[in-house]
DNA sequence: TTCCCTATCTAACGTTCGTTAGGTAGAATA
DNA sequence: TATTCTACCTAACGAACGTTAGATAGGGAA
């Protein structure tokens, strides 16, 4: 098993915490780009040059959410191991872990705050210096992932696309799902579904 | 069956072909708002200006890119459907519609220029106006695979949330896949594989 | 030849951008 | 009480943005 790299971030002062949680949801909406420093002040109900005392430059404010975002993934998928201890290894088990994993990056996605979901929308276009400081903490987490598809798949198939395919299909759902009006447990189910046993399979197994 | 509803464009000028070309390029490598207008016209050859005799703003060019986009999307979705007609419904065939419609959609992403790939990075934070007149478009081309998925389920559970993972995987793959150094066939039969039988079925059948 | 149309150019407009300098009110510290 | 620190402010800078106005060079039509 391969454990979390990712450190607990020191705690922020309110101002910065603030800052922080509207400029994700910012980013999230409208890009890194089209999201101002102007504007996130307005929605932060203080002055643009206000963030200069919290953050360095809007780059640095964009690594700062990148980081949040990939640590709450982080967490997540570590709480998730917590849960399934223990279980055992036959295709049941396996299928219960991928299930609980499932649900546990989809609550990163929507359930603590707006960083996860702006991380995996602004990360492939953020600026190659920002890019760069974030790339070994997500690789750290793309390989937690790897380690439980190798240990959960059928055969010994290279478990590396699937891991991509399958990050990638939970990661698109930021296009269309929306937390308020759909059950996380229902998208976690149906993921699951479509990943464990695909279009052809058998029928769901009963809860 | 569902037929397109996406018009062939009227042919492109050379000089406005090569900008639509440029522009989504970048729009797929930068972003919409990071793409400024000037860096377009400097990787075409002319000044900014330029551009204002063949598109009336920045957002009309994105809107045409993102029409042409759509457009490549559904042709192959038109050639697939004619590769496939006369398949048979048991399993083998249905998962050789599969195939086709998985690889078709791949080679729009890879191989009809960058025009679906900007489609699917930039519609998500594209200018309001434009995103309105793209999504009729947008919605007929899922149409058709919502009946196609239909037609290919093994039961009768809803497709939806599968049509979305499929799609949203597979357009989630321009974030890794890169077609000069993978094989698309390679990356066709794993989506395949992924979607029609999961982690948990059977190994590949023979070719 | 004259006219016009296409495709480009130069120059500039007003706006917004990220950022910096320097000031201020109030709380914490000495 | 005097000083320092924190968290903001106002004002402004230079650069870049999308866009417009108007000129020019060349080719086809009259």
């Amino acid at each position: 098993m391969t454990t979390s790299t990712v450190d607990t971030p020191t705690i922020d002062s309110p101002a910065r915490a603030r800052i922080l949680d509207v400029a994700a949801g910012l980013f999230l909406e409208q890009g890194y780009e089209a999201a101002s420093l102007r504007r996130i002040a307005e929605a932060v109900g203080i002055q643009a040059a206000s963030i200069y005392h919290h953050f360095a430059s809007k780059e640095d404010l964009l690594e700062a959410i990148l980081l949040r975002g990939v640590a709450v993934m982080d967490e997540a998928f570590t709480a998730a191991e917590a849960a399934t201890v223990g279980a055992g290894d036959d295709q049941a088990d396996r299928r219960s872990r991928l299930a609980a994993h499932v649900r546990a990056h989809l609550a990163a996605l929507y359930e603590n705050g707006p960083f996860t979901a702006a991380h995996v929308t602004t990360f492939r276009t953020a600026p190659t210096v920002v890019r760069q400081a974030i790339v070994p903490v997500r690789d750290a987490y793309e390989a937690r992932w790897n380690d439980l598809l190798v240990e959960l798949a059928a055969d010994d198939a290279p478990v590396g696309p699937a891991r991509l395919m399958l990050l990638g299909g939970m990661n698109a759902s930021v296009e269309w799902f929306d937390p308020s009006r759909g059950s996380l447990d229902d998208l976690a189910a149906i993921v699951t579904r479509q990943f464990w046993s695909g279009l052809a399979g058998p029928p769901d197994p009963n809860p």
